[in-house]
DNA sequence: TAAACATATAGATAACTCTCTATGTATTAT
DNA sequence: ATAATACATAGAGAGTTATCTATATGTTTA
């Protein structure tokens, strides 16, 4: 269950790509083809193939083959562990102007 | 308040990589300054420099001058705001099979 | 079987990233 | 003023990324 800091890293570059991320969202919506994703953008058909294989192998994202198109969905549970991981980020105000009296 | 995909993409950049990310975690408890930060990597002071460069630019972190220090801690708004990216995706089951029958 | 369609792969290229060494800048202490 | 310390910037180089065009693969239909 528990996700390393490198997959966790390897998400983040996933969703670092504006049409990656954007992807990303539009999936929230439920499951879509490859073709309807592509009219929403300005790309080829193969960048945005290059760009789902990169969701994909990050674990972000799974994909099926129907017939002959692809149908792209969010893993839910990789999106599970990125909530996880901000949420457990609760920033303490602990005073650390000390840390480097001894530098 | 609401940020622009942009603006999340760059978040996501600035986390992409297992240093910058690593360090994100490290500042959730507290201020650091930058010689402790770089006591915890095997890089050279400059290389530090240039990720923390990436992480404030970001609007993730921000850094403040001590006398020769720099000290730096996490942006709470730009944390907040992630929180609200990633907690609002609710994967709807909605079947959209269909999608592509006049593809 | 052939054509049409959706997607993937290969190869090229320009731009960007991460790292280093060398050096510059700013602050504090002697 | 000088030296020491912490950090930033410049420049270089190896590696990675995002995009394209051209082509291959696999599925359905006529």
């Amino acid at each position: 269950m528990e996700k390393n800091l490198e997959e966790y890293a390897q998400y983040m570059k996933a969703l670092s790509d504006e049409t990656r991320l954007k992807i990303f969202l539009m999936l929230s919506d439920g499951e879509l083809c490859a073709c309807k994703i592509l009219e929403e953008f300005n790309i080829t058909q193969p960048t945005l193939s290059y760009h789902m294989k990169i969701l994909c192998d990050s674990g972000l994202v799974k994909g099926r083959k129907d017939g002959i198109w692809m149908k792209y969905s969010i893993n839910e549970e990789a999106l599970a562990a990125i909530k996880v991981l901000f949420n457990e980020i609760e920033v303490k105000s602990v005073d650390r102007s000390e840390c480097c009296t001894e530098c």
